[in-house]
RNA sequence: GCGCAGGUGACAGAGCGGUCAAUUGUACUAGACUGUAAAUCUAGCGCCUAUCGGCUACGGAGGUUCGAAUCCUCCCCUGCGCA
């Protein structure tokens, strides 16, 4: 299932081949493309062939709300997107928070880090818990998490009454949709949350996926635990060594992740030692190029992240030399690709930067498409290298020299 | 020529005596985006000033008023109707 074929000998950067149980594989560290409603936006299944796509990330809770009745006569994600690379399913618990407390708060996962771990705030925490328990949060937070599951009263599906999401049936979700890859369903907390909050969270984490292992049916998907704790040391390790000890097909670091890039990189280097070596990582919704390096040196060996498809429907396009947003007036009569050299369908086919100019510019949908196309092709491609680099021996050269140029 | 309706910032289009440098939308400019509430959001957008504040502005010229984009007079222009 997961084999490491290669390891760099100065960092814990390893090269491996992950296959699912459906025969798909890929090799790794990888780039998941995120595709939340079966369909990673703007792209065709020959389009994620073109890009080099080799493996998606959907998301159980807006399928399961989006497809409502008809989830139970679901063909399956493979089906469905015309795809035959590998699958996966986020399991919803990131939209306890990017529906909840992201709002409440007005954060997001990665984000600054308030200065509470030196403050103790038992008390604060203690009165949050009992908030939420009895449904006082703010309007703006549309989740309201219990012991047993979260309620979700989510204006975009205009409920007008809670809907309830808890392990058994994300997982049961997850089974019908059909992924080779599929998450147990977590707490995702909010860097604003307390140390005492986070800590509670994390437990119903630990519980949570202790169920999803039970209620799992199906022996064709494989099932990767959540590690949380936030931003706090001894939750994390706390957090990895619970669940690398429950006998999951991967590990995936999920969760607040703190405030700089450090937080960040500490948070991995806590985790680690404590997920099982033998088994894929994975690290949920990161990231940027600079995380990819860090993460992949610590360990990782997939990633996921919105920012090669959502940015590139907001004009920002991602080359060797750094990002630069296409929309800016500057490019207005360019004439030169988005990147020299790049081998991408919209390179190739001799869009330039003008052109894509003055696409999003008219609002002309295409404008989105081709730079998704390349942006997914550039991160696909970079991944690529970093393999190679491994492989080589040069990870670290290779990674010195890519961020000097790109940040 | 007569009748009617109008002329507001890049454009569209509110305001119709003070709280108006002027609602709103578009365009433009900048910024953000990390398990997709996101082809989205935030901010700026007359001139000078870091800020306070000052200056010039609602077709033009006068006038009424403590005060006018808003009222009056004349002029110029545009649209529609009638000649």
């Amino acid at each position: 299932m997961f084999t490491i074929t290669a390891r760099d000998p100065h960092s814990k950067a390893r090269v491996g081949t992950l296959t699912v149980p459906s025969g798909a594989t890929i090799e790794t560290p990888t780039y998941v493309i995120v595709g939340t409603n079966a369909e990673v936006r703007t792209l065709s299944a020959q389009d994620l062939k073109d890009t080099h796509t080799g493996i998606i990330i959907a998301n159980t809770y807006h399928l399961w709300r989006k497809l409502g009745e008809k989830l139970s006569s679901y063909s399956g994600l493979h089906i469905a997107m015309d795809y035959q690379g590998i699958t996966m399913t986020d399991s919803g618990g990131f939209q306890v928070f990017s529906l909840g407390f992201s709002r409440e708060h007005e954060v997001s996962k990665v984000g600054f880090f308030p200065e509470h771990d030196t403050h103790p705030t038992f008390l604060n925490d203690l009165i949050l818990q009992i908030k939420i328990w009895l449904g006082i949060t703010h309007k703006r937070n549309s989740v309201r998490v219990m012991p047993w599951g979260a309620y979700f009263k989510d204006e975009n599906y205009g409920d007008t009454k809670k809907v309830f999401l808890n392990a058994r049936k994300s997982i049961e979700i997850q089974e019908k949709l059909g992924a080779d890859i599929i998450l147990a369903f977590d707490e995702c907390t909010s860097p604003k949350h307390g140390y005492w909050y986070t800590k509670w969270a994390m437990n119903r984490t630990h519980r949570w996926a202790r169920k999803c292992i039970e209620v799992k049916k199906k022996n064709d998907q494989l099932l990767y635990g959540i590690v949380q704790g936030g931003a706090f040391e001894d939750l994390r390790k706390q957090s990895a060594k619970t669940i690398g000890n429950m006998p999951f097909n991967g590990f995936a670091i999920g969760g607040s992740l703190g405030a700089s890039k450090k937080d960040m990189y500490n948070v991995l280097e806590w985790t680690m030692p404590f997920l099982p070596d033998e088994k894929p990582r994975h690290l949920l919704g990161i990231g940027q190029i600079r995380d990819i390096f860090e993460g992949v040196e610590r360990g990782i060996d997939t990633f996921d992240c919105v920012i090669p498809t959502r940015e590139a429907r907001h004009g920002a396009l991602w080359t060797h030399n750094g990002r630069f947003d296409v929309k800016k007036g500057e490019f207005k009569d360019s004439n030169i690709p988005i990147e020299e050299g790049c081998e991408c369908p919209t390179c190739s086919n001799k869009v330039t930067r003008g052109m894509l100019y003055g696409m999003f510019h008219s609002k002309n949908p295409e404008g989105g498409k081709y730079a998704t196309l390349h942006n997914v092709f550039f991160f696909n491609a970079l991944m690529s290298e970093i393999r190679n680099s491994i492989k080589n021996g040069t990870f670290s050269d290779f990674k010195h020299k890519t961020l000097q140029r790109i940040v």
